[in-house]
DNA sequence: TGTCTTGTATTTGCATTCATTTTAATTAGT
DNA sequence: ACTAATTAAAATGAATGCAAATACAAGACA
């Protein structure tokens, strides 16, 4: 059982229950911790270099942004995202990206909507040196998204997509990512279309936009998934498990 | 410094943190401890009747639902709801209760629709007679209210307004119930207009009204708040506090 | 008199330890 | 051979104890 690296200090991350979290996070979100895996709390506090005390304050916060599963005196598991759970994800985030961004096209000052434009020149430049294709699709388009919703000027709403959508997002698209086509082009000319509303200060047609545009990526996951279940981790405990994390 | 009674080790609350942070949760919710209150961690673990460790739990739960807002190695205090954190709330709640109102208008059974029409003529009883009004206002919106969303069939989006959304506007109307005049003749007019709409399957309509409906309440709300700050508590650490709760 | 510094005290963060619940394995019985 | 019950092991829940960081207060200096 190898133990893992804590997380570089980061100074916005004071306690070692705040680095655990984040650490453990991003391991689910990465997938080094399967879907529908069975946690115990001595394996990871170990494995994080902790006792359980701070682990098992990470795993209350997991527990709140969605992540994982405590059944009281059973322990607690990975979540696996089901169909259902990725369909109801994904609506509720065309809602909530789509407002925001109708807010943000309100709220935006010129300067933002002039770093938005040169933010998409960035894309379309990397999306022409070809193969930034898959940097387009993954960091890029996070970026995108990121810079209209996170100027919705509703702390609330930037909150809940940031720390209770995107995180499980992250989870849909994990498995999915080699067997997903990128599309760049499309995604870019949706993009513009996004942008170009933003600049006419069209509300309500960038809200539409944002929506369809959420809504086609969608369709796209629920194409692959259909209405199989995800790849999972294995539910038997684990006695298999020699390498890699928990 | 008296101790609190425990709440009833409801079946559901097995652990103690659990049954802690509920408590504390109601006793938020309620006013019971004020808003912007300082607390320690000691002094609560005491007055709960528990160690510091359950506690800790507790306190990690409230902050992941907006309750309590914790700063490392400095302690935590319960949120102050201002002016923006209220609209903001208000903002959101007609957003994801409009749209969870349209989807149930698509989900509910036909004996939802006739549970919910009986639902509204318990109402419309209470109302007159007389001195119900109260009651109407507080727990039977809150009924009505939670009837519909509850039946959006997206599980995502009912957690997300029992506990992030409805703990807070819970507090915001905290200390105005006595100032705001109750007005239940209105409120189940618009309730039955939507009541109307969802047995018409028309969930365009629905969503409308609901949106409506809540930004009326937000409307009310922001005349007796207007650009002023919540009724506080002390920010002062806490010497003045003999009797109560913390 | 006001501000900066230093020292003390309180509080949070973390590790260790104990108790209770659950799970699993073994054994007995049909 | 299979099921059920009992027992043992493992994991979670909770309490105590120690270390470190912060906040408060008193005092010295400008």
């Amino acid at each position: 059982m190898e133990k893992i690296q804590i997380a570089s200090p980061k100074l916005e991350h004071k306690t070692l229950a705040d680095r655990i979290f984040h650490q453990i996070k991003e391991d689910i979100v990465k997938g080094v911790i399967l879907q529908g895996k069975k946690i115990g709390e001595a394996n990871l506090a170990k494995k994080y270099n902790t006792s359980r005390g701070p682990l098992r304050e990470a795993l209350q916060r997991l527990e709140g942004v969605g992540l994982i599963e405590r059944i009281p005196n059973a322990g607690c598991r990975v979540v696996r995202i089901d169909y259902q759970k990725a369909r109801e994800l994904y609506q509720v985030r065309e809602l909530l990206e789509g407002y925001a961004a109708r807010l943000a096209t309100i709220a935006m000052s010129q300067a933002d909507i002039d770093g938005l434009r040169s933010l998409m020149e960035n894309h379309q430049e990397m999306v022409m040196r070809s193969d930034g294709a898959a940097y387009v699709q993954k960091e890029g388009n996070h970026d995108f998204h990121y810079y209209i919703f996170s100027r919705c000027k509703n702390e609330w709403l930037v909150n809940c997509i940031t720390n209770n959508i995107y995180f499980l997002m992250r989870m849909c698209r994990l498995n999915l990512s080699h067997r997903t086509p990128s599309r760049p082009q499309l995604a870019i000319k949706e993009h513009n279309g996004i942008v170009e509303a933003i600049e006419n200060r069209d509300a309500d047609l960038v809200e539409m936009l944002m929506r369809r545009h959420i809504d086609t990526a969608w369709k796209a996951l629920e194409k692959i998934i259909g209405g199989d279940a995800m790849p999972e981790g294995e539910l038997i405990p684990d006695k298999r498990v020699g390498s890699g994390l928990v």
